[in-house]
DNA sequence: AATTGACTCAATCAAGCGTTTGATTAAGGT
DNA sequence: ACCTTAATCAAACGCTTGATTGAGTCAATT
């Protein structure tokens, strides 16, 4: 707690201390992605970064409000582009707008752009699946405000599908770009080299082709779901507009 | 080294040992997955047990070994089990069999079935994203050998597409079957109760067809890959057959 | 019944972890 | 010149980690 720099950085007055701050983000979202939360330690990351132990502390309070830190700094900028593509997508000529823009909007600003690239691409990733109650509801509250305005384009592009099957498909879509950002070199040791899958762009124009076909597939009759009946009054009106 | 049970623990005869070996195999398999492999400590996992820290090594050799003996005892079986589906599908009428049976047969023994269940797929889900080298080097281990008949079983069924785009699909299919099985609560979240991903027969009828739409996409023209030009004498002859 | 050997146990090890401390430096305001 | 404030530093804190030890337990074999 004493460290008071965490809350007010963007005023702070010595410029020494906007240098370190970066040089620790940067080291700490580089070993973070490589080795995992757990596994980069506090002191790998501030002898990597060149900076005191205690430097972490001052400036982010622990190592936890150092990942949020880190994590914050580039899903911000990202979910703003996300929408901004989205907004682009409305305004287009098709009417509504194409299954594969909205898709592509979705996944873009996070795979690939200025917004940390394939580091925290794979940092989300871990994030993901090493998530801890904390890593989720961290990652739930930066991200899940701008899946609500997805969800709706994507079920305005694909009107007879019902809100069950989207959710579901928007549930795949998020695996397969977790999968594919957390994984560079799992499809070369597959392939013998053919594909290159920390190349996000060559990722995107394969990824985003099967998305669309993969969501445009006929919703899955309830006779299938048998062996968990579902309560009906409840599935059929998704509260997921907020 | 001291411990040389772990070599041929199968003709043990001290069934007091066999009792004690499955009890940390449960254990660690749940806490693995549970908490992540760096986040299960080896006192959490004999303290669930019930067992002595000691006896962890004496069976297992170190935590390495333990996470190793914990993937084998479930994913030998899987593979088994894929390959014999697999085989049923060459055996049905349809000829070529059909690309949703072929799906269903890699899906269904690692995601329900008796193999550990949703505990065991967690776990395989943390460890392909929060893979070390180590991790990673185990999985290729158990694993590859049945990817490649997969592969050709789908490369069979789906002949006018060339092998890049079926490898980009295969491993779009692990990711959505990673991320599902990881992420238990994660749709809840989003859809106000209504998908149970925990449930993985309601998982599996919804991810099949999705994924079969999707390998059923037209092929990626070479056009659409401009940005990183890719050697043709290479790509088009995947060695993957191994 | 004695002996053997598989197996368990409490105690302990060095190493590494995240975090905290109190002193030190440099710059700005008054 | 003085004080405040931001920032950095070396050193140490208490704790947990994976691993090891040597004595002890107990069932099966002889």
């Amino acid at each position: 707690m004493t460290g008071v720099a965490a809350e007010n950085a963007d005023l702070a007055i010595d410029p020494r201390g906007e240098a370190t701050r970066t040089r620790i983000l940067d080291s700490a979202e580089y070993l973070f992605s490589e080795h995992g939360i757990n596994g980069a330690s506090l002191r790998a990351i501030v002898a990597h970064a060149g900076v005191n132990t205690a430097a972490v502390h001052y400036h982010f309070g622990s190592k936890k409000g150092l990942l949020e830190a880190v994590f914050a700094r580039r899903i911000i900028p990202i979910a703003e582009e996300r929408l901004k593509l989205l907004a682009e997508c409305r305004d287009s000529d098709r009417r509504p707008p194409l299954l594969e823009q909205i898709i592509a909007a979705f996944l873009e600003p996070g795979m690939r752009g200025s917004h940390g690239g394939a580091t925290f691409a794979r940092l989300r990733a871990r994030m993901a699946a090493d998530a801890s109650d904390e890593t989720r509801s961290l990652m739930a509250r930066y991200f899940d405000r701008s899946s609500a305005q997805f969800l709706a384009a994507l079920a305005n592009a694909l009107p007879h599908l019902p809100p069950r099957d989207l959710h579901w498909r928007f549930h795949f879509m998020l695996g397969t770009m977790v999968y594919t950002m957390a994984n560079p070199g799992r499809i070369q040791a597959l392939t013998g080299d053919a594909c290159d899958p920390s190349d996000m762009d060559a990722a995107l124009a394969y990824l985003v082709p099967f998305l669309a076909q993969g969501f445009q597939a006929d919703p899955i009759p309830d006779a299938t779901i048998n062996l968990k009946p579902v309560d009906k009054t409840e599935t059929s009106k998704p509260n997921g507009e907020n």
